[in-house]
Order: structure tokens, then C-alpha cells, then sequence
RNA sequence: GCUCCGAUGGUGUAGUCAGGCCAAGCAUUCCGGCCUUUCGAGCCGAUGACUCGGGUUCAAAUCCCGGUCGGAGCACCA
């Protein structure tokens, strides 16, 4: 028998067994392993402006975490580089957070802690494990690749320790000293070699000023501070992963005990503006108006859009953790708001490239249009035009409609075009004709902005000018308004 | 070049660790239809995928070996 005559004869004979129940699609997270009451989990951007679309993933992946097992979630700000940082990220970075609906319970600023990475290095130090170097860094990496140890890698603790404080004092300048981490110096990868761990950085920090000159590099401080505020697990790109490789180092001549690693592979997201340098360089020309311009892809520009912060929470739900690099879909993205806000979503009518039109009604007309399709009960849209009124209507519709076409002004009445102009028609058609929105003449002029800097200009219906919400304009988009501006949110 | 990581339809993902219920699920996009006043929502339908080659096995998307392709790292950035 085939599978086709098999089946033939299981639907007669036993039609039950074959239903199968479907599946209930739920996008869940793995578990994590290792968990032991709860979790303590980080996120540590550097503070070189707010947040954008990217970053959303490792907030929202490690939130999710932590909501799922109970434990703590800990901000840490990662300024140990003095030359990238934008003061105004300090305050940016958690307002993020909050709309986001990210859960911070502790924040820590690294900028703080430098008095502590000094005496954990100088622990270090005097237990072998770091040394100073004075070579110029040419000198120290082409070593390096030649698996040849510097002469200080040997020398007694003391003398590094010596170097340090001196490193400490301001002795250096840029480039001249540096601390080291001990690892291997045959180490198949070049770079998890003797890895620096404190470098000299006179440029003036935002919050220290120049009180301090010697830095922990990311590898240094995230180390110890992995340890010392207790995490259990660490979530962050697949860009870290030999990062994670070069501070076990710490870990392992610490006896600490490793957190469980995980490391999600590298989104690229198409057609939006993400890097730092670009926005603050187009804020400064002035060819952006801010964090907020809805061409940017910043979680701010986002939100000024109208995104729903929950589906930001279930895209990276249903991205996963998987290390593939993958490309964001816009597409997935706006059909997962769109299943969010549909239906608080109130319907008005826009009309872009308004032309105005003489209908030529010969009665009074009553428009009746439902504030939400699904939900009569939100009450409805009414306008009275009296007889030959004028309306406006969308000039590209008009372009598509042929001479004597008849088509169905929306929620008002039947209408035909002839001699290029729309008029009323009593004629009722039984088969679909389009459905065309119109606006009446006491209409207000609105300006919809678009992320990739369009603008539309045109006519909206009176009942929603004032809002300050997202609204759905039939036929044309949902729209965050504001006053007499709009911002393009998706179809 | 060296080190590491990855590969399921156009896109994203489930399944891979513990081979058989996978004749591969779900979402999205595109296409067609219905709903006879949205191009939104909903409903129905259609197209579309296990990177390639070997091997192990009664049985491979899943395990092993090799190739190809892609990515990341090779910083005194994070």
C-alpha cells in the first residue's frame, strides 16, 4: 500500500486518529543550565550614547532571564575608556532601560570602582599572575606573535608592583607603561596571549575628570566584576567569545568560580542608522535633530515613532540565542507591533496630496465611520456634508481611477469619475469597486513624517487632530501624531 | 594567514545535545480567494528549506570525516 491508499483508508475507516492537534507555536527561551535558585545577570553597554535597536536584544534577552528564575539584574556602565563616552548616556541608557520595560536593580559605574580594579591588580601582581611593561606596543605585539616572552614577564612582583604605582602617579603618559595579564604565550590565538590588562589614558573622563590616568581594559574590569557582583550567567554576542576565553585567565588563577556563558550571533539590521559616530556627527551638522530623529534607529527615535516596547520583547523571544548571524526583518518586527496595538488602535482618514473636489451632491450626505472595524462599540466618526459639497481626495487615487470607473468614497457613498473630477452617484453596485478615503473640507493640513526622511503633507479628518497617539489612517499607515506632524510608524 | 564560530524556504525561527512521532512545525513576505466600506485585522488556499560529498545505522536535518560558503576575533575599544 502507499501512504495515499493508507491514508484513504485510515479517513474512512478510523477518521479520528488522524487529527492531529497543532501545535501550540510558543516562542520560548531555552532553559538556562546551572540555576540554582536564581539568577544574577548583567548588561554592560559602554556609555557612548543611548541605546539603539541592537542593544534592545542583549537587555531584553538577559530581563527575560532573570523575570523567568528570580534573581537580580544588574546595570553596568563600562566608561573605562575616557574617549567614548557621551555624558548624557549616563541618563539616557536607563530612561532606555525603563521604557523598555527592562527591570534594573542594581547599577554599577565602573568609573567608581577604579580604587578597587587597583588593588585586585595589585593582588594579582604580587601573586604572579600581571606584570608592568614599558616596551613601546609595536615591540610588545610583534613578541607576541613571535611567542617570545618580554624580559619583565619574569621579573620578581616587585618590581611590577613598583611600575604600577608609578603608572599610578601619573609617571607615563600614553602608550609608555602598561599592566599585563599572564596567560600563555605559545596560546594558539595570538591575542589571548599576555593580554593587557591597565593601560595609560590621560584624555579627561566625563565623571572623573583627570583624577585617574591608568584604565582597566574591558577584559580586566569585566572580570572581576563577573566575580565579585556574583553572576551566574553572562549573555552578550558572539564578538565577545574570545574575550570570555582570555578572562577565564582571571577566573581560573582566582579559583572563582566560571559563570555559565552564552553568546548570540551578530543582527544585522538593514536600512537603519546605528553607529554612534554617524549620529552624533549628523546631530552636530545638524542634518539630525537629535537621539530622537525617527530616521535613526535608536530605541528613543523608535519610541517617538510609536513602537509598542513589547515587540522588541518578542522579536528577541522568538529570535533565540542561536550564534547564526541572521538579518533583522523589519517585516517581522511590524507585523508583531501591528498584533499589539491593532486593536487599541483608533481608524482615521488622511488624505495625502489632497485635491479638491466639488461631489455634486444633490442631497445632504452623513458619513458613518467606525473608530475601530472590530469594536463598534468605541463609537463612530460622523460628518454632515450638505448638498455639493467639496471633499478632498488622495491625487495618486486619482491617477489610478479610470474615467467612468465607479468607485466608494469611504463610510460615505458611491461616487464616479467623470471628466476627471469625482462625483456623486446614486447608483448602487452590487460588485467590490475600490474603496477610496476622503477628507472633508474642514479638514486640518498634517505633515507625516517618514523614517527614511520622506515627508507626506495633506489633509486630516477633524476628529483626530489634537490626538497624541498612535492611530491607524486608513489606507495609508499607522501614525504616532503630534500636534500637526505625524511620524510613519508601518502600514 | 592564524584562532574560533556558524550553515533548515525570500526572511526569521522550531527540531540537532539524548537518530525513528520530520513525508520537516511556526511566523513573516509574495501570490490567489473570501469577508461584499481600509491596502489594517480575520479566514481559506498556493509556492517555497535540511550547504555539498562520503561514512556509521534497519533508520540521519540530527552522529562521524572531509570539502564549500559565511561570520567573528587576531587593539593599550567595548
Amino acid at each position: 500500500m502507499t501512504r495515499d491508499q493508507i491514508e484513504e483508508v485510515v479517513n474512512a475507516e478510523y477518521p479520528d486518529i488522524l487529527i492531529k492537534e497543532k501545535k501550540e507555536e510558543k516562542h520560548r527561551l531555552p532553559d538556562l543550565p546551572n540555576v540554582k535558585g536564581g539568577v544574577v545577570m548583567r548588561m554592560a553597554p559602554s556609555p557612548s550614547g543611548p541605546l539603539h535597536i541592537g542593544h534592545s536584544r542583549m537587555a531584553i534577552l538577559n530581563d527575560e532571564y532573570v523575570k523567568r528564575y528570580g534573581g537580580k539584574l544588574i546595570l553596568r556602565i563600562e566608561d573605562t575608556n575616557p574617549a567614548n563616552i557621551d555624558p548624557d548616556a549616563y541618563r539616557l541608557i536607563p530612561e532606555d532601560l525603563k521604557w523598555l520595560g527592562v527591570n534594573v536593580e542594581e547599577t554599577v559605574i565602573q568609573s567608581s570602582r577604579m580604587e578597587f580594579y587597583y588593588s585586585e591588580a595589585k593582588r594579582m601582581i604580587s601573586e604572579g599572575y600581571m606584570y608592568a611593561i614599558e616596551e613601546n606596543q609595536q615591540e610588545f605585539h610583534d613578541l607576541k606573535l613571535k611567542k617570545v616572552p618580554v624580559k619583565e614577564r619574569d621579573a620578581d612582583p616587585s618590581y611590577s608592583l613598583e611600575k604600577f604605582d608609578r603608572m599610578i602617579s601619573g609617571y607615563y603618559s600614553d602608550g609608555q607603561a602598561a599592566l599585563v595579564m599572564k596567560t600563555e604565550i605559545d596560546h594558539p590565538n595570538p591575542s589571548v596571549r599576555d593580554w593587557i590588562a591597565f593601560r595609560i589614558n590621560t584624555h579627561e573622563h566625563p565623571r572623573t575628570g583627570n583624577r585617574y590616568v591608568v584604565y582597566p581594559t574591558m577584559n580586566f574590569s569585566v572580570s572581576v566584576d563577573d566575580h565579585y557582583l556574583g553572576l551566574t550567567h553572562v549573555i552578550r554576542g558572539i564578538d565577545h567569545l574570545v574575550n570570555t576565553e582570555k578572562q577565564k585567565y582571571v577566573f581560573k588563577y582566582n579559583k572563582w568560580e566560571i559563570p555559565e556563558y552564552f553568546h548570540y550571533g551578530f543582527i544585522t539590521i538593514p536600512d537603519t542608522i546605528l553607529k554612534t559616530t554617524v549620529i552624533k556627527e549628523g546631530i552636530r551638522s545638524g542634518k539630525y535633530s537629535g537621539w530622537d530623529d525617527i530616521r535613526l534607529g535608536t530605541l528613543m527615535a523608535l519610541k517617538k515613532r510609536g513602537y509598542n516596547p513589547e515587540t522588541f520583547r518578542n522579536y528577541w523571544i522568538s529570535s533565540g540565542m542561536n550564534k547564526n548571524n541572521a538579518t533583522f526583518s523589519w517585516d517581522i518586527f511590524n507585523s508583531m507591533d501591528r498584533e499589539i496595538i491593532d486593536n487599541d488602535t483608533e481608524r482615521y482618514s488622511f488624505v495625502p496630496e489632497p485635491v479638491i473636489q466639488h461631489i455634486k451632491n444633490p442631497v445632504e450626505l452623513k458619513s458613518h465611520a467606525m473608530l475601530h472595524p472590530q469594536n463598534p462599540e468605541r463609537g463612530f466618526r460622523e460628518y454632515t456634508l450638505k448638498p455639493d459639497a467639496s471633499i478632498y481626495f488622495p491625487a495618486r487615487d486619482m491617477l489610478e481611477i479610470a474615467e467612468g470607473e465607479t468607485i466608494r468614497l469611504k463610510d460615505l457613498c458611491v461616487a464616479r469619475k467623470e471628466n476627471g473630477r469625482i462625483v456623486y452617484s446614486d447608483y448602487d453596485p452590487s460588485e467590490r469597486v475600490k474603496i477610496i478615503q476622503w477628507a472633508p473640507e474642514n479638514s486640518s493640513e498634517i505633515s507625516i513624517f517618514h523614517p527614511d526622511g520622506s515627508v507626506d503633507n495633506g489633509m486630516l479628518e477633524p476628529l483626530a487632530v489634537g490626538k497624541n497617539s498612535v492611530v491607524q489612517l486608513e489606507r495609508y499607515g499607522y501614525v504616532n501624531l503630534n500636534g500637526n506632524k505625524g511620524y510613519f510608524l508601518h502600514r
